[in-house]
DNA sequence: AACTTGCTAATGTATATACAACATAGCAAA
DNA sequence: TTTGCTATGTTGTATATACATTAGCAAGTT
């Protein structure tokens, strides 16, 4: 592997067991290039590619600090509907309907690649933005890699803030739909069951595999998913490469 | 500006302008610095930088070259109903509906940023895969910018094919939502009423101001809006730094 | 015709060095 | 206390150099 891979590799690992949490800082490129005893270019290759990566801020004249998992979630577009909505100086609250423990029923214990005998963590929260209901989340967890995941409060966490403290999210896939809500979802939501919902399947992965598994059931009527990616390219190098913000509120 | 920056620069504007088209070869690392009179390195960093943002692609031996666009649109999930239902091996048609200069109403005005005296094109058109309905496309698009839309044939080429070849897109903003058809909507997609369809409203960009508005409707029951994105960043620098793909068919 | 060899050009990696721009801490003067 | 200066450390930019690895081509060999 090349020297600047090994350097990368290295901090990389730090980051992602959480032996250095947000905002601690990296080894300098001198640091750096003396421990692995390369050059200074060497070492700042590594450092440089990993801010490109968002893993790392870097400030001249300060140093490199391990960046915040938000600027990841960014990446990610991974969405967390509580800081979405302080974002937009609402008031948020969540009413758990449901966390406990189930047996894994086929398809989820497939979706976790977990064993189909075992069981499997399973919360039902209700998130409001002044007052009002804006997002059922009906999630799967894998109680291997999230062993305390029901000793939770999460009217006062998200259970995606929790997630992601406890386990560095790597990958996460989505799959969004159009769907009329069930009648236990509409009453939830306090909507007419003849209005459609914008529904969120999200899966994410940890290095040890996959996490959870969520549905987002939002009444369409009251929410939009929205986006904005561009590639000026002219500015900063591969940062401006796919900038998504991920809330609406546009034009 | 810094040097490498205005290399860049330069072959973005090559590039940008259509001058050099898809895999037209670029200056080497030699000729650049000899042309810009800075050191290999620095021409090499604009390169570097370049294939970071999916530009150019670059290969050992062999030299520089300019980018498919069509990893650009990787780069900014655009996606082309038509692309995909071709990546499943199935068959696709399409139908148009309406191709005309309409009035342009204040907010469409203002979506395309344009004076709400003037007229815009206006284009309707179902999108079928295997004989069925999938997509229902209305889009505005500027006349300014685009001024022969009204002469494409879009039963051979899809709009967005077509404007990505006459605009070279820099922006995209992107807006989901889950709504009931309208009557026209759900006769021209065959489909209930009372069925739910997911809703893309989409703006794209190029250099010179907004392109075009797309609303793009889709039966809830027939389709799935899929992304995958990762950040492994154990491989190489920016390009993995996210990866979308656009359709379902996972898991 | 098919394969091998060798040359050239291009990119990939790594090093050493120099200077510029910035941040911060600490200290001195007002 | 406030202000301003300076020393030091850190990142940003640029250069010069060396060698490794690969693609492509051309000439020669079998």
């Amino acid at each position: 592997m090349a020297k600047f891979a090994v350097i990368k590799e290295h901090i990389y690992q730090k980051i992602e067991s959480g032996e250095w949490p947000e905002y601690h800082p990296v080894s300098s490129e001198n640091e750096l290039s003396a421990e692995f005893n390369v050059s200074r270019m060497t070492a700042r290759r590594a450092l440089q590619e990993l801010s490109d990566e968002g893993l790392v801020t870097r400030t001249r004249g300060s140093g490199t600090f391990v960046a915040p998992l938000k600027s990841q979630s960014a990446l990610l577009t991974i969405r967390n509907i509580a800081d979405e909505i302080k974002m937009r100086n609402h008031k948020h609250h969540a009413v758990v309907r449901s966390l406990q423990s189930v047996p894994a029923l086929p398809h989820i214990a497939a979706a976790l690649q977990l064993d189909p005998e075992g069981h499997v963590f399973h919360s039902v929260i209700t998130h409001f933005e002044n007052g009002q209901a804006v997002q059922v989340e009906e999630r799967f967890v894998n109680p291997l890699l999230v062993p305390n995941y029901l000793e939770q409060d999460f009217t006062e966490h998200t259970p995606h803030e929790y997630l992601c403290e406890v386990t560095p999210l790597t990958e996460a896939s989505h799959l969004i739909e159009a769907v009329m809500p069930t009648k236990q979802t509409a009453k939830w939501l306090d909507m007419h069951e003849v209005e459609p919902c914008l529904q969120i399947q999200r899966r994410t992965w940890c290095r040890d595999g996959v996490v959870s598994q969520a549905t987002l059931t939002h009444p369409g009527s009251r929410f939009r998913l929205g986006g904005h990616m561009t590639f000026k390219s002219t500015q900063r190098s591969s940062r401006g490469a796919a900038k998504g913000s991920t809330t609406g509120d546009e034009q």
